[in-house]
DNA sequence: ATGTTAATTCAATAAAAGTTATTACGAGAA
DNA sequence: TTCTCGTAATAACTTTTATTGAATTAACAT
């Protein structure tokens, strides 16, 4: 049988990166019931604003999060549809991934 | 209303981490429906064995895949149990996040 | 113009990944 | 047992990439 699996998107690949740093998480959990703007992020993570800058920028690239300006402020909001691309994409395996049967590597 | 926000554990921030790598993905693919030795891994991916043995500990080290020994061989497979672990995180979003409201940022 | 918000640039540092060589360990033969 | 071979992990080292802080720049409002 021949693989079936088709290869992830390199934006699947830096969802998961952007997710996998403790500070990104906090930003995204920050955002789960509201947006917020830069000023309000640093304040709550007690981070300072370069910092976050490009951390914001590595979510924003993975598109984890989108922006809205107003005048001088910019708000964070979550992408939920991203989010729900990488929950789906992890519930495939959930999917295929028989009882994995005893085999030995010599039987090919 | 305080955040109800609780951290993620690092096992699930390592989970993603070792998600966000083109060749830890194509392994986990590999093991989606049956284990394979390392050497199976080493000819499927065109990698070296050390090369290998690196990203298949940081695998194995977040708690994606198990391993089996059978003589000199060692059987990797999906620990799926971990898999739905980060889906049910990611899941977690989609339950709780409203149709994000507008907000300024002087009106906390 | 002046102050405020946020992104960017640059240089320094830290972390990750790759390469090569070595080590550990089990299997099987003498 | 003792030897070697095959499999896979580890170590040492180099290269690459990511992260950080400080300073600067850009955009906006008054």
């Amino acid at each position: 049988m021949p693989e079936t699996t088709s290869l992830p998107s390199t934006l699947i690949i830096s969802g998961f990166h952007a997710l996998s740093d403790p500070l990104r998480i906090q930003v995204i959990e920050l955002l789960r019931d509201r947006e917020l703007c830069v000023c309000d992020l640093c304040e709550a993570i007690g981070a300072t604003q370069s910092k976050l800058s490009f951390h914001l920028k590595t979510l924003k690239e993975a598109q984890l999060v989108q922006t809205r300006q107003e005048g001088r402020w910019i708000y964070y909001r979550l992408n939920l549809s991203q989010m729900v691309v990488l929950e789906q994409y992890l519930a495939e395996y959930r999917r295929f991934s028989p009882i994995l049967p005893t085999r030995t590597c010599r039987e090919e």
